[in-house]
DNA sequence: TAAAAATTCAAACACTTGTTTAATTTTCTG
DNA sequence: CAGAAAATTAAACAAGTGTTTGAATTTTTA
């Protein structure tokens, strides 16, 4: 079946999806240059030419799994916009808590992605990484709208910036994870203990730096 | 030459020098993998077999590449300290600047060191990133204690979590320069309006969280 | 159930990689 | 200035890369 990767859907078969998932893990870990097609082969437990076959080239398969997953990172971020009769403070909470959760679920490609994105000349890759941040900081900008019009949050505040300390700090957690398991005393290949450990951790001091920050002073 | 690279000291011959910062530069902006030793040869106008004779391989260039650097932002840090009869919000403030100061300087390595210390297996490397890492932090944490002990800092901060926040923030402003500068309206390729614009953002925007979060909230 | 289509496979392909070689040129030294 | 040491070079090297091939096998279809 030399047609079916034209990019016509996005929807996977059961095999592909298998090589999509152990290569995501595969890149998360080496980095996409240095995990070899025969790395993902054996993996999957596929033959090589299984790549080519289905994907068209490791470029290719790289592309089907930025799409797979940016598709799956925007749908949750959806739900987001659909939590009415709260307030603002309780909204960028759940904002927070959800990017946390989601990027937590979808780690191993959210460290490719992070680290990916510096070095990506793919015109796919780097709109869909974009389409991502725009919806992320556009979720963001409405909450805090509502804040300030409420008269709880500041005004003129810059979301692009605010969104890099957002962004940036839960990069960074899952970017330092084995220097963070030294930190904490975890056993660096315990991977459910440094989720357990740091995503409260996370949540919780995220809010407070964001809610701080925002919050009008009222001295 | 062929004792030349047994490191014994951390000195660089001119020569050495020159390909260090031509490498560098190809390594931020194209990844340690995706450039090639004839990449960097051209890029400092020297035969390919001038990496090996100077250094003994790819990977000890970067070694290199990583002792210098992080001597050099070791020192950089190392002046904060010698910094007294400041308020301690204002020593906070100092080192915000310094390290965003200092990172700017060293952006070609930063972002370099940044997307290697995912995949990093080296020893040399891993334990000099290590090492800065706990400087910065210790730094940090010796100005919140100051500013704790005179009752204006909060107290039983996690420094290890806010440190995420900064230097995530950081990195995350030089990670996606691309799209800030679709975000801000610059030239991609003009680098220096690039700084222009996003240095005294970062500081003034990443003083603020960290005050308004250190702060004992005085309601 | 037999022909057709889709999948799997080992082998070969062309190419790039980092490194080494050995000859040559340049620089240093006594 | 002559000889040694160091630096530079083009060419060759082996190893690994992503991809293609064409035959063999499995699955689907009619």
């Amino acid at each position: 079946m030399w047609w079916k990767f034209l990019k016509v859907s996005a929807t996977f078969t059961q095999k592909q999806l298998e090589i999509m998932e152990a290569a995501v893990k595969l890149f998360a870990g080496k980095g996409f240059d240095n995990t070899s097609v025969r790395d993902i082969a054996k993996a999957a437990d596929v033959n090589v030419a299984m790549i080519s076959y289905y994907f068209g080239s490791k470029e290719k398969l790289l592309e089907a799994i930025f799409i797979k997953y940016v598709t799956t990172m925007r749908g949750k971020l959806e739900e987001i916009v659909f939590a009415h009769d709260v307030t603002p403070a309780e909204k960028i909470d759940r904002i927070i808590e959800t990017y946390i959760d989601t990027i937590a679920d979808n780690r191993h490609f959210h460290l490719l992605m992070v680290r990916e994105q510096g070095v990506m000349k793919n015109k796919v890759m780097y709109d869909g990484v974009k389409s991502l941040k725009l919806k992320n900081t556009s979720l963001i900008k409405s909450a805090i709208k509502a804040g300030a019009k409420a008269g709880i949050f500041k005004k003129n505040v810059d979301i692009t910036i605010l969104a890099l300390t957002v962004f940036g700090t839960i990069n960074q957690a899952f970017n330092t994870q084995r220097f963070l398991c030294e930190q904490y005393r975890i056993d660096p290949d315990n991977e459910a203990e440094f989720l357990k450990v740091i995503i409260p951790r996370l949540k919780i001091h995220l809010k407070a730096v964001v809610r701080s920050y925002l919050l009008v002073s009222d001295k």
